[in-house]
DNA sequence: GTCTATAGGCAGATAGAC
DNA sequence: GTCTATCTGCCTATAGAC
């Protein structure tokens, strides 16, 4: 799926980082012509507006995100290494001085077309599930340690993470990410 | 402190809540002029450039959140019963729509002023000292069981709260936030 | 597919009359 | 303090040549 030219794709790797970096409504069409070298006129032959570019982000994004999911899932059975993982992709992130992708469209969507919307909400619905079904593992195997039902503890470890990121960055300390993460994994009764 | 003229404080109430609706880089003068039936020029005589509305706008909210949480610690002793309040104030902005004014300006934090940038710092360093201060004296209490340092306790949950905040207004679901809320206060041994 | 050229709109900001 | 008028610049988007 998604099969795109070279030149879609590099547009939207450029216009990924941007987003994560400064928001939707802070990057154009200029900032990526100038980075790649070309006119704005070529952006909107691949993405004809600015909607489409937006919807063709998030569709690639959860769709990588998919794939790094299967790949945790294929590499450790351990509910407690498929969590660690999940943290660091977002540790990765905030490293390079960005937010999560639908972290910083959510904090924007009030702006946002209703077809990237329902892709933002999508994505967390995603994760939601999958964390859910870690957590459920992880109790069974007695790995973890939590009460009440797994999806709303699922529910505030995504929270936590997309505002740790937030708060981490506008601080300029990327330890208070790892602080919280580590606070989470603790909650879950595991010794860290 | 903060004496400014009527017509500033409509001009700073106004622009807060098109921020915490949409996001600094999506708001205008145009917008907050139509609202309130003034020319663009007339605010730019109050706040000559958008990041003097900005940074106004920011050391407003932090005047404002000092002053309930020091009615909150007059208004009661329990712990438990503060927190519960703090929480209640964020879903009491979520129900309007919004996000907390800071954790928009985080968002976008790498396209503000240094002012504006170092403002929003300040404020979530304010939140997690006092929020520390709670826990503390609720774990004296025995109100309260964690473990660990209440420092890191209380940045988990001004992350979690934010995080909840952004999620739950992109899913359209204000439940998903008090779902997020009971299971923090459930982490602290909290019977809800 | 990419270019030049341009349309049309809106942004933030300033000058000067009232 | 607020107004009209205006400047300058950037934005998204389109038409048409190559």
């Amino acid at each position: 799926m998604s099969e795109q030219s070279d030149t879609a794709q590099k547009i939207l790797s450029v216009a990924q980082r941007l987003v994560q970096e400064r928001g939707y409504n802070a990057f154009s069409y200029g900032d990526i012509a100038e980075e790649l070298g070309i006119r704005r006129a070529a952006i909107h032959y691949h993405f004809p507006c600015k909607n489409d570019l937006g919807r063709g982000l998030v569709v690639r994004y959860r769709e990588a995100c998919r794939q790094l999911l299967q790949q945790i899932d294929l590499e450790t059975e351990d509910p407690q290494d498929k969590l660690r993982r999940y943290i660091q992709t977002h540790r990765e992130m905030l490293q390079d001085g960005q937010m999560c992708l639908c972290g910083m469209l959510a904090a924007e969507v009030t702006t946002l077309s209703d077809a990237i919307a329902a892709e933002v909400k999508a994505f967390f619905s995603e994760h939601e599930m999958w964390v859910t079904q870690v957590l459920l593992r992880g109790r069974k195997l007695g790995v973890f340690d939590y009460k009440g039902q797994p999806e709303a503890t699922a529910r505030m470890l995504l929270s936590s993470l997309e505002g740790a990121m937030l708060i981490a960055r506008s601080q300029g300390d990327l330890n208070q990410f790892h602080c919280v993460a580590q606070e989470l994994l603790a909650g879950l009764g595991i010794k860290t």
